[in-house]
DNA sequence: AGGTTGATATGATAATTATCACAATGTAAT
DNA sequence: ATTACATTGTGATAATTATCATATCAACCT
């Protein structure tokens, strides 16, 4: 965990007009003087899973994942978050605990805001709550979409599919470096490490990649699409 | 389809509560003169994946099944909601189209309030966006958290799982009669109509279960507990 | 009554995925 | 530097699940 950034305002923040769009430029001034901003390094936990929710928290730049620990003690990844997606939304208005863990995996920042601030913003500014909750509900249908695409696919169109996912939403590159361990597309995609290795390992011979460690090239994108589709 | 109930008063209505506590008598009143009362019979469409949005609705009376049909044609089967469960809320504030399919599982009633002046009421009432902000992401929370207890679990554990899910919060009992066919468990839990029929069968042999057709009455209910716990 | 259809049921076999074993490489800690 | 440990990688085998074939039964239609 870095020192806080001094530079960093609410007014020129990319991010403002995500939620804050309806709120005051002073009642903004207020909520931005109390804020907290940290910087997390890749690896880093920002929030536990079971943690009390004390901070309504957004993310300002970088890339995370969403995990539980099953009761068996597995790890399951619900889903990744890049700044727009939102983070700590997801049981903060209806429980008092994180149901999710969130973990960096790319160096990150984030703003903390104090939740009951933020509540008290909600229970009197109607326009704030219903952009927050937009957002909300855009995220959630996002990620139950995802988890249905994904439940219908076989191995090789999962692999596929969290390939396409990351090159086409997240990089928006054909060559990218992979900000996750095989094991991590494992706890994704409900499948054994070993057969995710395989399957890029398979991916590679075909020439439907080109593989250094994490570093992933998409050589036959059209073969990578129709695998994710199909099969 | 049957036809309105003119004995409904949103006054007397259970769910007001739910997200209409902070709403005064008189709105209430006026939302309620034009709300539309609709009744289901067992197997009706309420909604349809794909058709706009223009009411707010939700579940009075009866169970439905969230469902979308996924591009190679087949059915997925999302959740299950009774009353306080909601049912059109995933998509009504972040997208123009239903996402998915609403079905009653059991004979069912609805009431449909007009979108645009539910979504007036939000946007100067911000105790009920809140209120139903808080419903929504329980929902949420509770949809995501089941698709990944059933994503962990083998088909002996899942189909464990729907019929404990059945007796333990929907029907409080360990005698029910199964609302859905087989077909249908297999497209919540992602298995195949066939092996779900056989596991039924195992239980039945194991003496876990005893099964007239869709009656369900489970009798060695540690054992299916166990089975949906550990496999 | 006869015919069609869909749901339930079961068995045999094929396809898919997990598990286990082991090796090589890389990385962090001391 | 060297141990310790996690990650990546591959093969053999076991376990799990899907597919296909077939049968029965009930509901519904004409």
């Amino acid at each position: 965990m870095l020192d806080n950034d001094p530079k960093c305002s609410c007014e020129n923040c990319d991010l403002k007009a995500l939620f804050f769009s309806h709120v005051t430029i002073e009642t903004l001034s207020n909520i931005c003087e109390i804020k907290i901003e940290k910087s997390f390094q890749k690896g880093d936990y920002i929030i536990r899973e079971g943690e009390a929710i004390k901070e309504f928290i957004y993310l300002k730049e970088g890339l995370v994942k969403l995990s539980r620990t099953a009761p068996d003690g597995k790890d399951q990844i619900l889903s990744f978050s890049k700044p727009f997606d939102f983070v700590s939304l997801f049981s903060i208005f209806s429980s008092d605990v994180y149901n999710y863990s969130v973990t960096a995996i790319e160096d990150s920042v984030i703003c903390m805001l104090d939740l009951d601030n933020v509540k008290r913003l909600a229970q009197t500014n109607a326009m704030f709550t219903m952009d927050l909750m937009s957002r909300f509900s855009a995220v959630a249908d996002l990620i139950l979409k995802d988890n249905l695409d994904i439940r219908r696919k076989h191995l090789r169109g999962r692999v596929a599919h969290v390939l396409l996912y990351f090159s086409n939403y997240i990089y928006k590159n054909s060559s990218f470096e992979l900000p996750i361990s095989r094991r991590e597309i494992a706890e994704y995609i409900g499948m054994t490490t070993e057969n995710v290795i395989r399957t890029l390992s398979e991916f590679r011979k075909d020439k439907i990649l080109k593989i250094y460690g994490k570093d992933i090239e998409i050589v036959d994108f059209k073969r990578l699409v129709n695998i994710s589709e199909h099969g």
